[in-house]
RNA sequence: GCUGAAGUGGUGGAAUUGGUAGACACGUUGGACUUAAAAUCCAAUGUCCAUUAGGACGUACGGGUUCAAGUCCCGUCUUCAGUACCA
């Protein structure tokens, strides 16, 4: 009986699909455990082996921890809204729902193919309507709440109005617009239907808000940071301007510091804190206000240095700054306005970048200090960006760099406030060691006590607050795609309307086109049955708005995070439960949070801390139970592609001729002269013909003598009247990964079939062509992409999840070779063998041996540490060396074999499955419990001691391990070895470490 | 610039607490089996010196701590990822 893994994969496939093995169950009296993949996008190109890493990793954890006695959900989804199959829309007319489908089928093939525990009972799809109804839901939640500081939490808005109701908003205390004004209740009161929603607007937690966006006139879309390069749309080229637009926000920023806080309870990398705390940036400060010098006006600026207030000489304002235009006098007019149209034009990732070009413009108009009542010129500069604290900057040359370098441009006075500090080359930005001077009421404090004096004499001059800013911005949650979630909204004299929960879903409406209408709206603009109906609740045909009683509906929808942030909850609940609610409270009670979360670390600041921020709102309005979805985090790292390549000359051939001598006869060209055609050479020929380091006359001649036809010989002499000129260009191919071999050799047939032009290419030394080698992001257009479905059906699913495993580190990125996969197809051969010989199963009753015993005991401890480690790659060695050792022993006793196989079980789940059964097993083996490590039967009595000299070790001793420390050191003393190697030296001191090691000094 | 991660044989990597550096594989070389190939099995394989015995050098580089450093400390360089001129 020989391993034949394709039949028992398929069998045992089939086999935990028919019996539901992997089924989770919300009753259960064991443990629960929530292992979790980032579901994916099923994109067109289906999955290359880099995609299953992940997955592979959270379902070994998910299968040891039902050995272990849990009960887990492991399920998987898709997250199917999304961009590419939106652009095959378009080009092609399809229904992205059609794309969506048939991508999925394959996703699911390939999935299934390499024998996940999934429970796909649980499955969801965020395109899916039954799914984003409660996506729709939420967002209504989120539109009918507001933030309360006070109570530090999400609150139904009614609350909000019924305070505004009784007495105004004067002493609440809500995260909210800045432009937010004081009223009274008799104010609220007299306010208009329409006033009193624009105002719960500002409060609301999702609101409409005019944001500033990259809008490409000619795509009619509006474009992200990164879809921008030089000014001009990455796609097609074409220009792109700053538009204000009316869009959904959320308001994340209320927020920021319980994303900030709720870190410190979660169990993720530091890096991926590291990057949310960045992302959220608090920093600590105050704020300050200056008059404006002959206006009605102020400018507030945030910094966190207000101890440095004495050393502002001038204050920065961004180009784009409300105030500008106000305050720039008549004579500064001109020069102001061109440097605000020029600053347009570049896009903010080019300011950012260009660090170094210093540029900015005096208004001509000043800023009265709130100390010292001097003037303060004020500056506008593009190193101050708009979208950033107030837009302002209150600047510091002698202790920020920045206003240091803009001052030093602009021969602005710097003047010094730091005691003994010299800044005549730089500014001193070092504030733990700040003694301030020439400040007033602040000379000779540190940086801590003047900051508090200083905040304590704006206060009372009313000009300044202490403050805390954070860089986090509200998240814009409207786009202008068609493949999303429609938003559940109409507008009532422009005015955003709610429908109610029992009408959900607003399912996507039919268009003709995926394209903006040539108005610039949103596709759904084109829409023509996308009306609110308020009387049949119902959508019905735009012909019948007449904004009484049909209205409207938004034409935006959600973006691709919309759908992802909340998904972990849908799988809580059984499929059969889900139509009422998004999970009953019953099962979100029972599976809480994601205990163990998987996926790539692209996703940091984006669907992390968006999907946290959902799911503390969640829990604010009591939806949910816990405040944060993920406990444990870990990042797989990136499987990158060995890209072969093909180093070759590509020769052509010049003709002097004229045409009249050609056809006289005299000179005759072989046809296949006529025919450029690739030179195939070694890389080390290439590198030294590429770097001019050698002649090329041998690769010359070889040439002359292929094309012996030829009348004149051909020749590559340039300067004689010869008539074939051969001329020659290096070129590297990438050749397709698929045409090579373990060791690297071409299959050049195949290689010449690929592309028309290298039907004739040739090789210049006629053996096998090894091709060179590195390593590069897999990626279609690099021909390094290696598919799963070849390997599985060439070397079976268990040797591709092994492989995976065994390439490296899980959080590592790391290359592709398949390769390397013969030595983990081998292993898996061996281990069959192990079981079944050439007839039949030879494990048998016999008694284990103690070397059989130390094998497997020796084998469950690190595997069990590795796996609750995360170190799937030293548990395949381990493995490895188990099979190694148990064939040499030539171990046959159940009592050995058959534990060994649940402990491979997680890793290879088909063979384990097969030989479980072939032991008389009728159980699925991921019902068998984990083995039991017993410590005794690792208890040695001996140690092989190395012993070293100054460190270095020279020879082993086997010794007691119960030998004294004197013991040991004579023994060792007394040795030959030991004293050949002090050939009579008196050592000056031995170390003994019993059970260690022994080192001489001396 | 900043933040984070990482630099170990020809390659992927191991060494989890400072204690025999290179486990386990790939590749390479040699051998067995075979008409042959594949498959399988056996052996060698960090570099250098040495016939052997053995020795020297070796974990990016330069220092340091220690009986002992891939591991700890200081400095430098390189690579990768993320990013914000953040006041």
């Amino acid at each position: 009986m020989s391993y034949h893994f394709n039949e028992i994969e398929a069998k045992w496939q089939k086999y935990w699909a028919d019996n539901h093995t992997f089924k989770a169950e919300n009753n259960s009296d064991k443990p629960k455990y929530y292992v979790l993949d980032m579901f994916p996008y099923p994109s067109g190109a289906g999955l290359h082996v880099g995609h299953p890493l992940g997955y592979i990793a959270s379902d070994i954890y998910a299968r040891y921890k039902r050995h272990k006695g849990f009960n887990v959900l492991h399920p998987q989804g898709y997250d199917s809204f999304g961009l590419p199959a939106e652009q095959y829309a378009i080009q092609t007319g399809q229904h992205p729902a059609i794309t969506t489908e048939t991508n999925i089928k394959t996703y699911r093939r390939q999935l299934d193919q390499i024998g996940f525990s999934f429970d796909w009972s649980r499955e969801v799809r965020t395109s899916n309507p039954e799914y984003y109804k409660w996506t729709q839901w939420i967002f209504i939640q989120l539109f009918e709440s507001y933030y309360c500081k006070d109570s530090n939490m999400a609150r139904p808005i009614a609350e909000l109005i019924s305070v505004f109701e009784a007495e105004g908003n004067t002493r609440i205390n809500a995260a909210c617009d800045d432009d937010v004004t004081a009223f009274t209740a008799e104010d609220w009161n007299g306010f208009s239907s329409e006033e009193q929603q624009d105002m719960l607007l500002k409060y609301r937690l999702t609101y409409l808000a005019e944001t500033e966006v990259n809008w490409c006139p000619a795509l009619g879309t509006v474009l992200a940071n990164d879809e921008i390069v030089n000014g001009v749309s990455e796609r097609g080229g074409h220009p792109v301007i700053r538009k204000k637009m009316t869009q959904w926000s959320m308001r994340i920023s209320a927020y920021a510091e319980r994303l900030l806080q709720g870190l410190e309870t979660i169990d993720w990398t530091d890096s991926l804190k590291e990057s949310q705390r960045n992302w959220i940036g608090k920093s600590v400060g105050a704020s300050v206000t200056f008059n404006v010098n002959g206006h009605d006006a102020v400018i507030d600026v945030f910094t966190t240095r207000p101890d440095t207030i004495y050393g502002v000489s001038f204050m920065t304002l961004a180009p784009e700054h409300d105030l500008v235009s106000k305050i720039t006098t008549a004579d500064q007019k001109v020069e102001v306005e061109t440097y605000i149209v020029a600053t347009a034009k570049r896009s903010e990732r080019d300011r950012m970048a260009d660090v170094k070009t210093i540029s900015g413009v005096f208004t001509g108009a000043y800023a009265e200090h709130p100390f010292t009542k001097e003037p303060i010129p004020i500056w506008i500069g593009d190193y101050v960006l708009a979208g950033y604290g107030t837009g302002a900057v209150m600047s510091v040359p002698c202790g920020d760099q920045r206003d240091y370098d803009f001052a030093k441009h602009f021969n602005i006075p710097i003047p010094n406030i730091f005691e003994g500090v010299d800044i005549s080359e730089e500014a001193y930005s070092d504030k733990d060691n700040t003694v301030i001077a020439n400040s007033d009421f602040l000379n000779g404090m540190n940086y801590k006590k003047a900051t508090k004096r200083a905040i304590y004499e704006l206060e009372q001059l009313g000009q300044g607050e202490g403050k805390t800013n954070y860089r986090l911005r509200d998240a814009v949650f409207s786009r202008q795609r068609y493949w999303g979630e429609p938003f559940p909204v109409y507008y009532v004299n422009g005015k955003p309307q709610m429908i109610a929960l029992e009408h959900l879903p607003i399912v996507l409406p039919e268009v003709e086109k995926y394209l903006p209408t040539e108005e610039g709206e949103p596709p759904l603009g084109r829409a023509d049955v996308w009306a609110w109906c308020t009387e049949s609740n119902a959508v019905v045909g735009n012909d019948k708005v007449n904004d009484t009683t049909v209205f409207p509906l938004e034409l935006n929808t959600m973006p691709g995070w919309a759908g992802s942030s909340w998904y972990f909850f849908r799988y809580m609940e059984e499929a059969a439960n889900r139509a009422d609610v998004f999970a009953t409270e019953k099962a979100l009670k029972y599976w809480e949070n994601v205990d163990l979360y998987i996926g790539g670390s692209e996703h940091a600041t984006g669907h992390l801390l968006y999907s946290r921020f959902w799911v503390k709102f969640m829990h604010d309005r009591g939806f949910v139970g816990v405040d944060e979805p993920f406990k444990k985090l870990i990042n797989q790292g990136m499987i990158l592609g060995t890209s072969a390549f093909v180093y070759g000359l590509w020769v052509s051939f010049s003709n002097h001729n004229s045409e009249e001598d050609l056809n006289s006869g005299d000179n005759k060209i072989a046809d296949d002269v006529n025919r450029p055609f690739l030179l195939v050479i070694s890389k080390d020929k290439f590198d030294e013909i590429d770097t001019d380091q050698i002649d090329i006359d041998e690769i010359e001649d070889w040439i002359v003598d292929k094309f012996p036809n030829s009348t004149p010989p051909c020749m590559f002499d340039k300067n004689a009247s010869i008539k074939n000129i051969f001329n020659y260009t290096p070129m590297t191919i990438h050749a397709d990964v698929s045409f090579v071999n373990a060791s690297d050799e071409l299959d050049f047939e195949t290689f010449k079939n690929w592309r028309e032009e290298y039907n004739n290419a040739m090789l210049f030394e006629n053996s096998t062509y090894k091709v060179g080698r590195d390593v590069e992001k897999m990626s279609k257009s690099k021909y390094n992409v290696v598919n799963p479905d070849n390997i599985c059906e060439q070397y079976g699913a268990d040797s591709l999840r092994l492989y995976e495993m065994f390439l490296g580190p899980l959080e590592q990125a790391k290359p592709w070779n398949t390769a390397g996969i013969t030595g983990v197809h081998g292993f898996l051969k061996k281990l069959w063998k192990l079981y079944v010989d050439d007839n039949s199963v030879k494990v048998s009753d016999a008694e284990p041996s103690k070397d059989n015993l130390k094998t497997l005991h020796k084998t469950i401890k690190k595997v069990e540490e590795d796996i609750e480690n995360f170190s799937f790659n030293t548990s395949v060695s381990t493995f490895m060396i188990a099979s190694n050792e148990l064939t040499q022993q030539k171990c046959t006793s159940k009592a050995i074999l058959e534990p060994l196989l649940v402990l491979i079980s997680p890793y290879a789940p088909h063979i384990a499955e097969e030989l479980w059964h072939k032991l008389g097993n009728d159980q699925s083996i991921s019902t068998a419990p984990f083995p039991k490590f017993e410590e005794k039967h690792l208890v040695e009595s001996n140690k092989n001691y190395p012993i070293s000299f100054n460190g270095k070790m020279r020879f082993t001793l086997e010794l007691p391990l119960d030998m004294s420390k004197d013991d040991i050191e004579k023994t060792v003393m007394a040795h030959e070895k030991t004293i050949a190697q002090l050939q009579g030296r008196e050592p000056k001191k031995v170390i003994v470490v019993p059970g260690k090691i022994v080192n001489i000094v001396g």
